[in-house]
DNA sequence: CGAGATACCTTGACAGGTGAGGTATATCCG
DNA sequence: CGGATATACCTCACCTGTCAAGGTATCTCG
């Protein structure tokens, strides 16, 4: 993991509802998703991403049920509520107005950055 | 304050020491030139102002000096250091990493956001 | 004189993230 | 068969950054 966590912070909810938009899933998967998605560069801690979907399931954003599975290790899986979409929406948006804020913050007059322009690739 | 400050926990030090790489400064006055340049969107609170002040002193990437008036309000001036250079430098190229990385994580294929492509205006 | 702005500081509490530990099943290899 | 490894879940105690609430002192304006 080349990340450190705290610029992470803040925003494990937003990355699993985003993971749960696409359909439901389990943690084991999702967070495995997530380490290749990045290249090995993240992955939640397991007991981050446990409190992440009880924290999740508390507000009411994801319901949880078993995999049918009564063989191999059984699997609990998440599914978005509607109450959760919305919440997506709120982080995606949050998020945009938060990366344009931090981007004018950290600059200083003698840091060139992102060629010197404000565009950047992401 | 529009932007909850979760989002942008992780990066205080980072702003702050963007501040200070334009020049000493003092923390009323760096807290108040955070607030007009986020048109009164951010603002950091005072605890975590002078916490942060502490921690970025106790690191050795800041030193602080007390402002010569002898007459209102005393002021206690901060000056970054050679190594609080390099910290801002890794905090830049952490921040670029961690921004494509929740980019990348935070958007769901139903998602359309930043008008279809990767291209984004900060 | 009082109100408000400037300017600094401390304390205790909270919430999110984490390290360390635990449980159980399935598969692969020798 | 036994051991290692991967899958898959969970809990607890702890740490760190942030913040609400409180405090001090000075200056200016009316």
């Amino acid at each position: 993991m080349s990340i450190t966590a705290d610029l992470i912070r803040g925003h494990t909810d937003a990355i699993i509802l985003a993971k749960l938009m696409d359909g439901d899933g389990y943690g084991y998967s999702i967070n495995k998703s997530i380490k290749s998605e990045t290249g090995g560069q993240y992955e939640l801690k397991e007991a981050t991403l446990y409190s992440v979907f009880r924290r999740l399931e508390g507000d009411g954003l994801i319901v949880s049920y078993w995999g049918d599975g009564d063989i191999g290790a059984r699997r609990r899986y998440y599914s978005i509520t509607e109450a959760g979409r919305r919440a997506y929406s709120s982080h995606i948006e949050e998020w945009n107005a938060a990366c344009k804020i931090i981007n004018r913050l950290i600059r200083c007059s003698s840091e060139s950055g992102m060629g010197g322009n404000d565009e950047y690739y992401l």
